[in-house]
DNA sequence: ACTACCAGTAGTTTTTAGGATACTTAAGCA
DNA sequence: TGCTTAAGTATCCTAAAAACTACTGGTAGT
């Protein structure tokens, strides 16, 4: 199982975790993989992430497609951010990265 | 398949993507996926990185065990790095970004 | 009348990652 | 007598990421 197959796949590293990375992407990515959550649910579960970071961080999910953002109501507004579709082929990629870092956690974050 | 098992799930999607995020990390255990490789070559492969750069991100990874660094003979200083028996474990996952990023690479990194 | 909730926006400041540039040591080559 | 290779170090600097603070408007609760 070759990843390098002409600089190709290494390249794609690079792209996916531009998407998934930083420090809050992938969390609200994992969090909305359970479930849809409002705005202040994600603030309120994704601990210390300010309002604004939080918006800035859904707006470019929404912006490549990964998220969508709908108004259930408004007075008082009320949103909910879902996985699009094709957000939702993340899922098992975030499910492969919980179980990594669940049996290698000692090993590697200890200390 | 529910991924925040009493917020155990969510914690860990951070830490893993701590180790194999950044603009660097992904793409250095990738490439040392598929063999062990010198510093220069590395250095080569990876365009664009630095010496100062390359050198912080493999102490790192030395650091939490993911990689080896192994003298092959000194003057000229020839230095091998390679994943450790551990660090091999994170092949499977590297192969899912992979696969998950080809698959989509239209719909999310197009524009 | 006062307070909190909801989903944000605006502007500024701090922190951090990564880049640029110059330098090192020792051997070997020409 | 330099020039090159290998694997780095040491400093400084910048750009981007994230944090901090303050504010919005309309509604419901006490």
């Amino acid at each position: 199982m070759e990843i390098n197959t002409k600089q190709q796949g290494i390249k794609v590293v690079a792209d996916v975790l531009d998407i998934v990375g930083g420090k809050w992407r992938g969390q609200i990515l994992a969090h909305l993989c359970d479930a849809p959550k409002r705005f202040n649910e994600l603030k309120t579960v994704l601990n210390r992430i300010t309002s604004s970071t939080l918006t800035k961080e859904l707006r470019y999910l929404e912006d490549i497609k990964m998220v969508e953002r709908k108004i259930i109501q408004d007075t008082p507004m009320i949103v909910e951010y879902r996985l699009t579709a094709h957000g939702m082929s993340i899922k098992d990629l975030i499910y492969h990265i919980v179980e990594w870092g669940l049996k290698h956690r000692d090993t590697v974050f200890g200390k």
